[in-house]
DNA sequence: AGCATATATGATTATACATTCATATAATAA
DNA sequence: TTATTATATGAATGTATAATCATATATGCT
């Protein structure tokens, strides 16, 4: 198994989950405190602070000290483009999910 | 937990996987059939098969009948578009790391 | 009908993952 | 020093996932 594929879905797994993907969301705006992260998102601090840690080990988040707070944020732009082209993908489908009860298609 | 974030989420899941990388990269010249996909990436025809109907299923592949040969492709030209990105934030943290050994780095 | 080829699927196993609760650690304030 | 706030982590649990082997199903050929 090719070890630069095995890389790039390690990098498209820390993105691929929901309470993820909500993080990244909020981190649209600049960089966060867990404080300020895990209300936002509704999650228990524990749960955004494995979550975050997990990111951060794999490349996407930086994170960075000021006291007792720890910042983190978003590190590649292309982050934000592959959650938006996730989102036309998903639109375009639920759409066609929609369209099949008014059309006749049949497998 | 949004409905909308969840299925972005399984959308991401869908190509976030290796063996799946491997199937939609062989992928990128246009729908093959099983018979083809499975040798050319070196997997079993029973896993190609489970992942092949995963992405079908999850709307990220299309299924086409020919006689005996199924045929798959892939639907959203942004699946690719997600894919290079992810190759970019892989490659440009790959550079990050090595450039580590050089530099005085340090947390 | 019998055979070969293509694809899918049930059962099983091993592993990874997400979440929670309780607690540890670190920084700061009183 | 003690208390408080912010973050991380160990342990436990339930669930999901990937892979394999064996076998079922479907199509077409002779």
């Amino acid at each position: 198994m090719s070890s630069a594929t095995n890389y790039q879905a390690e990098v498209l797994k820390s993105i691929a989950q929901a309470t993820r993907l909500k993080i990244i969301d909020f981190l649209r705006n600049g960089e966060r405190c867990v404080c300020e992260i895990f209300p936002a998102i509704d999650e228990e601090q524990s749960n955004t602070s494995r979550h975050l840690a997990y990111m951060q080990t794999h490349g996407i988040l930086s994170r960075r000290k000021d006291g007792v707070k720890i910042y983190y944020a978003v590190k590649h732009p292309e982050v934000f483009e592959i959650i938006d082209r996730a989102t036309a993908i998903a639109k375009r489908e639920s759409e066609v999910r929609i369209g099949l009860f008014s059309g006749a298609e049949r497998d």
